[in-house]
DNA sequence: TCTGGGGTCCTAGGACCC
DNA sequence: TCTGGGGTCCTAGGACCC
């Protein structure tokens, strides 16, 4: 039992209350901006609550329940600190999650003259203490039995699955319960006899090997205690794909505002493009109709790009292929895949990369300017609707402003969010 | 799970090659 | 035009995670 995994309890409620003392003990619960339960309180567990209801239904299961929209920023600073306080321990960590994170302790014990259980006991204090609000955490062998162990005993758990005790926390934990088990699986498993996860890891190896694919039979031996999954603790610079969606409620039809929110999509795309240094090949965009039914449309670009305006006027020339007037549309969004290294581009005609080095230094400038005065500050035109509509920028002034307030001189970004309107292209 | 947003990885099957 | 056998690469879609 080597492998710490710590999970902050109810993560996103626990930094508002942090934030906002005033609402302990009460049914708290964010996802205001969307209208829906994301992350709730205890209380409001207690209560009948439950993630995804929407604002309407929950306050008809408890009145008094208190909606509050989420902070996105003050919540990664918490992750920041919680993340300074486990490598005060130990520098083999995994950032699994905003809230969650993998630790090794191998050989701690010896460092620090301590059992192995003493150490992640005084993790789990140490951050409920410094944080404010509490932690679960399980000490096991592997990354899913230390999964399992967090899980056993929460809220604020501390649990400790030693190898000979396996057996008796896999006993009656239906397999659906299982990191990396879902609802398919689950149902595989039962329909071929498998309920519980010890039924699962008592199989042969034959009979795992013959019937199940790899990502089961590497589950199957996490559960026995053998470690294949090891701990990624290199820092996140890379992604494999960007996407960026948006539900406007309520559904609409109208050409220009759906097409502007495409359009602030890609712009809020590429702006984490160029906070990567990365640079797109293949964009995927669609609309979300009303009864759930994706439209979409697979551009191939020529060169890789992070440029908005290129990309959304490659987008223009096809979004009549998905368009309908006709039909109501809930969502739109992009996916970006296929990212390079932004250095890495083929830059072709001469005349062209001159045109793109200045879009370039422009960008550059934007990015500044956003990072100082706020995200959108300056948009492109064809966003416009999107953005007033949105009315981003009064909430966003409200949360930085709350956030100022609650992380005095901890912020690197000045954010003071000028409404100002430019027509970039 | 009556439906929000952002990701990763695996598998099967097709295209193409010798 | 059909038939073997074997390999690689790419893509779409499924499943899962927070």
């Amino acid at each position: 039992m080597t492998i710490l995994h710590i999970d902050a309890d109810c993560f996103f409620v626990s930094c508002e209350l942090a934030k906002w003392p005033k609402l302990r003990g009460k049914p708290v619960a964010t996802g205001m901006e969307r209208g829906i339960v994301s992350a709730l309180s205890y209380e409001a567990k207690y209560k009948g609550i439950k993630r995804g209801m929407s604002i309407i239904e929950a306050k008809r299961v408890c009145k008094d329940i208190i909606f509050i929209p989420s902070d996105y920023e003050t919540y990664s600073l918490y992750s920041k600190r919680m993340y300074n306080i486990v490598r005060r321990y130990s520098s083999e960590v995994e950032e699994y999650s905003i809230d969650e994170c993998f630790v090794d302790l191998t050989g701690l014990d010896k460092l620090y003259n301590k059992s192995l259980s003493q150490i992640a006991k005084e993790i789990k204090e140490t951050l409920d203490k410094e944080l404010g609000f509490n932690f679960s955490v399980g000490l096991a062998p592997t990354k899913t039995l230390a999964k399992i162990a967090s899980k056993w005993n929460k809220p604020s758990g501390l649990t400790i699955i030693e190898r000979e005790e396996i057996n008796n926390y896999l006993k009656d934990l239906e397999v659906i319960d299982v990191w990396g088990i879902g609802p398919q699986t689950s149902l595989k498993l039962n329909e071929i006899g498998i309920k519980t996860a010890y039924e699962y890891v008592n199989k042969s190896y034959d009979y795992i090997k013959t019937r199940l694919h790899k990502l089961q039979y590497e589950i199957w031996q996490e559960l026995q205690g053998n470690m294949v999954y090891k701990l990624n603790t290199n820092l996140k610079d890379n992604f494999y794909s960007i996407s960026k969606t948006k539900t406007f409620t309520p559904a609409i039809n109208n050409y220009d505002y759906v097409f502007s929110q495409l359009s602030k999509n890609v712009e809020n795309a590429c702006i984490k493009l160029r906070r990567y240094n990365l640079a797109v090949k293949s964009v995927f965009f669609f609309l979300k109709t009303q009864s759930f039914n994706y439209h979409s449309f697979e551009i191939k670009l020529l060169r890789a790009s992070n440029n908005p305006i290129e990309i959304i006027k490659e987008i223009d020339k096809k979004f009549r292929n998905i368009y309908s007037p006709y039909r109501m549309y809930r969502a739109s969004g992009v996916v970006f895949s296929k990212l390079t290294k932004n250095d890495l581009c083929q830059t072709d005609i001469f005349l062209e990369s001159l045109k793109n080095d200045k879009l370039e230094r422009i960008f550059s400038g934007l990015d500044k300017v956003s990072k100082k005065y706020g995200k959108h500050s300056i948009f492109l035109g064809s966003s416009f609707k999107a953005i007033v509509s949105s009315s981003n920028i009064a909430k966003t002034h409200r949360d930085a402003k709350a956030s100022r307030e609650c992380f005095k001189g901890e912020t690197s970004k000045k954010k003071i969010n000028i409404p100002y309107l430019g027509r970039v292209s």
